[in-house]
DNA sequence: CCTACCGATCGGTAGG
DNA sequence: CCTACCGATCGGTAGG
């Protein structure tokens, strides 16, 4: 894959890729960080570019200076963190190797610590409506790119009799919903660490594509 | 309970409560039945009331006359929704009897049935931030409850041992969430009945609560 | 990056 | 006086 992309300007998404369980600052230019919150607070169409301005501390035309519009904002926002997502999960699964279960245990860690250390981005999920066409496309495109990198890993288990569903596509929608959801409800300051969170719902996980390994599941 | 109740003028929770799985034409009024499309469509936010009053087919002041404001129709629409899957959700619970491992699958195929045959209100749950702190703290608490519904029976199961996840908090969450998710997806005209998609989403759930039953899950 | 603004549209309401 | 609205416009705000 390329080692220079994306939309951000700092290290985030080549480093994320080779040490896909590693978080650091989030390093958004801080129009994005403020845009990201109150987007996350009141959705794209309650937030207004002049709350996104006062939070930044700059003026309307400031911040059309840095960006072209509000909807630039959210695309490149939701552009950043699929990207990121994608990127760490393919890190994840190919560091497992070719055990379906290693590599199906890996893809749902990665996500599920992705939603947590990056609960903001993440969230703005909801917020794809929002996105003109095009923008929108790309990014369900690589969004069903992820759902697909799954899909594959199950279908491989299935073959193998080590996952038991008689439906791999809806398992795998409905494992990466219950992984989408834990950015709705997430915090930090919870009793639980995104680690714990992540082991957990790859159990979970695992029993949602009927898991039936040397080990059992429970 | 109530016999005669909720925002709804017509039979719907009622009715709906003694046979949780027929499900008739909506019954809205026709401002809320817009108000859900174009809500729907482009969030509460995105919605004007222009356009809401435009797909009626009447003006703005009359839309006014059968309605507060915008907010009353999200609440209206969300209480209406929550009320109905609730009250479903609790007759097939009660059919089901005892039995946790009966109650768990009538729960969730209620709730799924309600998901694909609801669409349109069940995808409005995506606006409950749009919702003001008192219409939203009514929503949400009806929704706990229905999650403390679904944990008693996944609880009990784990006491019987018939349920084995450890996490039974989470899996709840983890289960609710994938019903949810239908609401996101499920195109009537599409491949899959309501009725197959609430019966692959029960056999996924049970997997998620690690089910051990005399049947086995695959 | 700011001051000074625009065409239009927002949610909501006036008198009749 | 009531109902079910109407054409027009309110004070403010939207993205630009």
């Amino acid at each position: 894959m390329s080692t220079q992309s994306s939309t951000q300007p700092d290290e985030g998404t080549t480093a994320a890729a080779r040490h896909w369980r590693v978080y650091g600052p989030l390093g958004l230019h801080p129009i994005l960080l403020h845009a990201m919150e109150a987007f996350d607070e009141h959705g794209y169409h309650g937030t207004s570019v002049r709350d996104i301005a006062g939070r930044v501390g700059v003026t309307v035309p400031a911040l059309y200076y840095h960006y072209e519009n509000k909807q630039a904002l959210l695309a490149t926002l939701l552009e950043t963190s699929i990207k990121d997502v994608l990127d760490r999960c393919r890190a994840a699964a190919e560091e497992a190797g070719d055990d379906p279960a290693a590599r199906f245990r890996a893809m749902v860690e990665s996500i599920v610590l992705y939603m947590a250390h990056r609960q903001g981005l993440a969230f703005l999920d909801t917020e794809i409506r929002s996105l003109e066409p095009g923008n929108r496309a790309r990014y369900v495109a690589l969004r069903d790119y992820l759902e697909h990198m799954l899909l594959d890993t199950v279908e491989a288990g299935a073959a193998q009799g080590v996952f038991t569903t008689p439906f791999p596509a809806d398992a795998v929608r409905a494992v990466l919903v219950m992984c989408q959801g834990v950015a709705n409800w997430y915090r930090p300051e919870g009793p639980l660490t995104a680690e714990e969170v992540a082991r957990r719902h790859v159990l979970l996980g695992l029993g949602t594509v009927g898991y039936r390994g040397p080990a059992g599941n429970g």
